[in-house]
DNA sequence: GTCTATACTCCGATAGAC
DNA sequence: GTCTATCGGAGTATAGAC
């Protein structure tokens, strides 16, 4: 019964993140997925239902990493997790983050409608006051320092697929703040 | 005489970056240009051929950039106006750096054939002869972090609009390398 | 299977530059 | 008078959502 939605909704998040959403048709995804074209529209109501579904999937997964952080109270356990947060994301949810990076590159409706930024205030928040413990001058200027190095982690990790040379660069980057 | 050529080429900048490439239909882009649609593919051949023109406009005008750099000698002000580098070709280049951002997102041989890594291997090599100049520990995985850095701060321009606080940002960093 | 959107073609006509 | 840029519209083929 839900095997073949599953199939469904594993098979459009794979093609959507790597041919794009625009990209990908819905008669593909039947193909891929084994199914008859008919049942996409059954189970989604149409191709906008179906993105809907798997962003929802994706989404879930990111959050439950944010609430880990969360409960940490280790300053520097909290930075040194934040820096690791785009290898996780991207070793365990890479095509999810790759569709949601490229569909900020929609039309500006779809844009806005999956731009997600409830999960990044909080993670902001949390590396706030995490740099304000550790008696940094300006804690609000690194933050948004470390959030651009986590954001360039991001898109580095999309291209590059030399993960030792990543890790490395993880590792560098960490030493600058935690000795 | 050339006048709805350029209104073509601007007009379809501008939609293509804002809109997406494939979301950008022909007839839409020669409603908004003013001209009739076959004068695009009098011009341009097809959809990809415009889209080439546009590209090759704005990839000039970074690597006249990169050049001045280039011809720079002291370090420090060559890793100082590495660090501009995004607010510089996002105050003058914003349509099409989010363009070619976006095409890294389309189908693999679009991405393929406008992803550009000449300009930014030169750059690399740049920056860590700079760091070498300045005697830093390990100069390319502080080349990297950097260059994770300008990435960082390109996509941080393409959504954050309040241009103080960008600037900010820029001479927060600025002042982690220039003392 | 249906219907619409889209890339692309063809052509006759016009107006201005040389 | 020719050449070139353009218009406007009719028309085709195909793909894609549903």
């Amino acid at each position: 019964m839900t095997i073949k939605r599953d199939n469904i909704l594993n098979v459009s998040l794979e093609l959507f993140a790597n041919q794009g959403y625009v990209n990908t048709s819905t008669s593909k995804i039947a193909k891929a997925a084994g199914v008859s074209e008919g049942l996409i529209f059954r189970h989604f109501g149409n191709k906008e239902g179906l993105l809907d579904a798997i962003v929802a999937i994706g989404t879930q997964s990111i959050e439950d990493y944010t609430t880990e952080l969360l409960n940490e109270n280790d300053p520097k356990k909290i930075i040194s997790q934040a820096i690791d947060f785009p290898v996780i994301i991207m070793k365990e949810n890479k095509d999810y983050w790759q569709l949601v990076s490229s569909l900020k590159f929609q039309s500006p409706e779809i844009a806005a409608k999956y731009h997600n930024t409830e999960i990044f205030k909080q993670l902001e928040e949390i590396l706030e006051k995490a740099f304000t413990k550790l008696n940094y001058e300006n804690p609000e200027m690194e933050m948004k320092y470390l959030f651009l190095t986590i954001a360039g982690l991001s898109s580095m990790h999309k291209q590059n697929k030399d993960e030792e040379a990543n890790l490395n660069l993880v590792n560098f980057i960490k030493s600058k703040y935690i000795n």
